[in-house]
DNA sequence: AACTACCGCAACCGCGGAGAC
DNA sequence: GGTCTCCGCGGTTGCGGTAGT
């Protein structure tokens, strides 16, 4: 244990459980094989549960806690493994929206998920997120973009694959499990009592956000970036943008700074990336239709793709 | 090959609610 | 009603793996 935490729980003085703990000597840190072993052992003898008693009983020198924690987040037959799909994804942010923080009441509707790797899932990227817009993950310009970008494109990612695929609705590399279901039928049943079992009632798919029948796609050829483009055909695009209250609004008091590419495309010496946020905050909220790529960056390079290919759109004059 | 920086995830923590006595 | 104990939640930390230099 290290020093601070050991100063943690010293600190701990009104919590009897933690007390014990340091009279018993109990084990912290990474589980072992035969831990593991005893604590399925013993559950799949007497069940869970009173996971005090359960942790003596069962010859393990853990807290309750960590008996609980490890079985529920790792050794659960039907926790789910591998990478949150984007059915997932989808789910988690907008019950997010709704809820806030509450991981757990998140984690009931995505079967096989844990309340720990949801939060694992938010920390890691959505917040990434956030960083790389320069914004906070709870603010309104955030909570916009994910509602009026991210989540549209979710969509339209899940229906794009599932057109292609032969009836398989998990589109993101996943290990399977016997439980691997499709969960729009438990968030169906829990939220809205609603027999439907895909996502068109969600509620940002019926409030007149961006659907893919009002979108289409393209792949950068140089990038590989996806361009994600308002209008029934590429080339056809009205230059509008969204309002919060999902109404269009015009061009024209928000052009892209035109200063962060110079003629040969290369970059500018001013701060690049600050002129783009600038001129994104500018719009206060409204959301440019082909910045889809913002979910796909990984990388300083990305980032820097993406100027250029909002750059080429306004060349072209479709932005 | 060696080192560093970063990322993802498992495990920990404190806290508060609930239930038993 | 007060105390004790357990349980579950949300926040945080640190380790191990990996990408980058």
């Amino acid at each position: 244990m290290d020093d601070k935490r050991s100063l943690m729980m010293n600190k701990n003085i009104g919590d009897f459980e933690n007390n014990v703990d340091e009279e018993m000597d109990l084990r912290r840190g990474p589980w072992t094989v035969e831990e593991d072993f005893k604590l399925i052992n013993y559950i799949s003898t007497h069940g869970e549960g009173r996971w005090n008693s359960l942790s003596r009983c069962a010859g393990l020198k853990r807290t309750g806690k960590s008996c609980r924690l490890r079985w529920l987040n790792y050794l659960r037959p039907d926790v789910r493994r591998g990478n949150i799909t984007l059915e997932e994804q989808l789910l988690i942010l907008e019950l997010h929206s709704r809820w806030g923080n509450r991981w757990s009441k998140i984690a009931q509707y995505l079967p096989g998920r844990t309340d720990n790797e949801i939060k694992n899932y938010w920390r890691t990227r959505v917040q990434k997120h956030a960083k790389q817009l320069r914004c906070d993950v709870n603010s309104q310009q955030f909570k916009d973009t994910m509602r009026y970008l991210w989540m549209p494109r979710l969509v339209e990612r899940i229906q794009a694959s599932a057109s292609t695929s032969t009836g398989s609705a998990t589109t993101s590399s996943c290990v399977t499990t016997p439980s691997d279901q499709f969960m729009m039928t438990s968030y169906d049943d829990g939220l809205n009592n609603n027999s439907n079992t895909n996502m068109e009632h969600l509620s940002f798919m019926s409030n007149g956000y961006v659907t893919p029948e009002t979108s289409s796609v393209a792949v950068s050829p140089t990038s590989g970036l996806t361009e994600y483009q308002m209008g029934s055909e590429v080339g056809k695009v009205e230059n509008s943008y969204y309002n919060q209250d999902q109404s269009l609004v015009g061009p024209q008091n928000m052009s892209p700074p035109q200063n962060y590419l110079d003629d040969n495309g290369g970059l500018l010496s001013e701060d690049l990336t600050q002129s783009y946020h600038n001129w994104f905050e500018n719009v206060n909220g409204m959301i440019p239709p082909n910045s889809d790529s913002f979910w796909n960056i990984g990388s300083d390079e990305d980032f820097w793709l993406l100027l250029q290919q909002q750059q080429q759109l306004v060349n072209n004059g479709s932005f």
